[in-house]
DNA sequence: AATCTATAAAGAAAATTTTTTGCACCAACT
DNA sequence: AGTTGGTGCAAAAAATTTTCTTTATAGATT
């Protein structure tokens, strides 16, 4: 758990003038990551001790230690509290979207369950075939995501993000298939009862989503994708780094299930390159 | 310029002392981000005012700000400078995909043009259709995604990743049209083909593409994304995020050039989704 | 209601640690 | 031989932490 998070967990049980420190912290992040014990003590009007004691308190060992943490957050913790941009310049444009990116990125690891998506990987592996479904602009762009990563491990996959066919699909699927999901609001109904009719057919499904949300409840297997504060923060956009992030985790471990048969599909995808495009042999794989 | 850049830019002209200390911070970063002056310096083998020098030479006012400096780039510094995490557990894999992507973001943004991206929104507004062109999987991605992004904005756009079409459209396009194309590597001569061809029928044409490659040279303007690629074959590309990314900017920087055009018609879009689906007004923009 | 503890919080000053500066020395190159 | 740049030692300065004391607060008791 990194600084700012315990400083907003804490922020309550916090005495009058640890009160004071924790809001020079959120109000002006670099004053903070720059100064000495004794200015920031000063700013809060408080004595040096307290600040110690202050550090202590948020789990680390000195000032220093604290500093370092603090630091470490900037990069990808300052913006997530001053939310909103203010100018339109291109300059600050392109930045708000690379830290919100960053942002979500870093809060997605931050929840991320290993095993969870180390079984959905093994579940994945041993599929007959794959469905990956999802629409909406946002959802169908990670399922076919999810066929272009998963396709060339050998994977037998197939991505439709047309409702009307997912019910077929679904419909059709058999024992040994897995249909997978994405739904970045976890209320998309057509995709509930898709999940729904697939597992009647005794299909395996996997949902990537909101924990907790109607998706979630409706498949076997969920990965969480929970940006906290709500969605009011982080536009979908940059939840959408959140959900690629999912997806290259998943094709790894997934490939790792079964190296021989991702490197052989992986070769034979690359030679096909080669004679085709030219002999660069650092020509990426797709491009 | 952030201290890693810093290091590697003087590594050379560094003394014998000073290379030490460098090469501390470049092996065992962890270490020289929580070590104290002393700490340092003896791992290092030097005296303490040597590592002031240091500190001063690399462009700190002292020991705690180049510390804090230090700490700052870790996050998406650290694993760059030690390339390849080589277990395939999957906490180490989760780990190694996020922190790649937000190098991607981070190296991306370092290099990130903004009058050029404002240029390039410009150019998008006041177009009177749009061709979004990219092939190959990742390429095609981004075309789908530009569509995705830009639709909501009130632009006429069309995403195509099928070469004969493409190469129809471009033939068919016009004065006031523009065609966006992307190529991770820069080497998809079809689009350089298709790039000519609606040059030639008078179409404004804009690439997002390596630097100075074959695509780049063959377009009007070019937004280049220039990306180390690591080698592990299994390792997706992290550069979709940086060209994600740029997608974001371009459809955020445009919708800036006519508020009025993007606010009616993401209203417009809005009120269909919350009239179909339901009234919760956090619902995401497109699931 | 007033007063008395017990306990926590906060500051002052001292002690300690850390960092910087000034100076001297050494090695390499002119 | 002289100059220059690099380095370490020791002392000074600065910053941080510890210890000790005071102050505030809440609950208990008269």
């Amino acid at each position: 758990m990194d600084i700012l998070a315990r400083l907003q967990a804490e922020h309550e049980q916090l005495s009058q003038a640890e009160k004071r420190i924790a809001d020079i912290l959120l109000n002006d992040f670099d004053f903070a990551v720059n100064a000495s014990i004794v200015e920031l003590a000063e700013r809060a009007e408080v004595s040096p001790p307290t600040v110690t004691r202050f550090c202590r308190r948020m789990g680390c060992q000195n000032f220093a230690d604290f500093k370092v943490q603090l630091a470490k957050t900037t990069f990808v913790g300052a913006r997530y509290l001053n939310p909103e941009a203010k100018s339109t310049a291109p300059a600050d444009v392109a930045e708000d979207i690379i830290t919100k990116a960053q942002n979500a990125l870093f809060l997605f690891h931050r929840s991320f369950d290993a095993d969870l998506a180390q079984t959905v990987a093994h579940i994945l592996s041993n599929a007959e075939m794959v469905y990956a479904f999802g629409s909406g602009g946002n959802s169908s762009l990670i399922a076919e995501e999810l066929q272009n990563r998963l396709f060339r491990l050998g994977l037998r996959i197939s991505a439709c993000s047309d409702h009307g066919m997912q019910m077929m699909l679904a419909a059709a699927a058999r024992q040994q298939d897995v249909v997978i999901g994405s739904s970045f609001s976890g209320r998309n109904e057509e995709l509930v009862k898709v999940f729904t009719l697939a597992r009647e057919a005794g299909a395996t499904t996997v949902a990537l989503t909101q924990g907790g949300s109607p998706v979630a409840r409706s498949a076997d297997h969920v990965i969480p994708v929970d940006m906290p504060e709500g969605n009011n923060i982080f536009r979908p956009t940059s939840t959408r780094f959140a959900y690629l992030a999912l997806v290259d985790i998943l094709a790894n471990l997934t490939a790792y299930q079964d190296k021989t048969r991702a490197t052989v599909t992986l070769r034979q995808i690359k030679q096909q390159l080669v004679a085709y495009r030219d002999e660069d042999d650092r020509q990426l794989l797709g491009d």
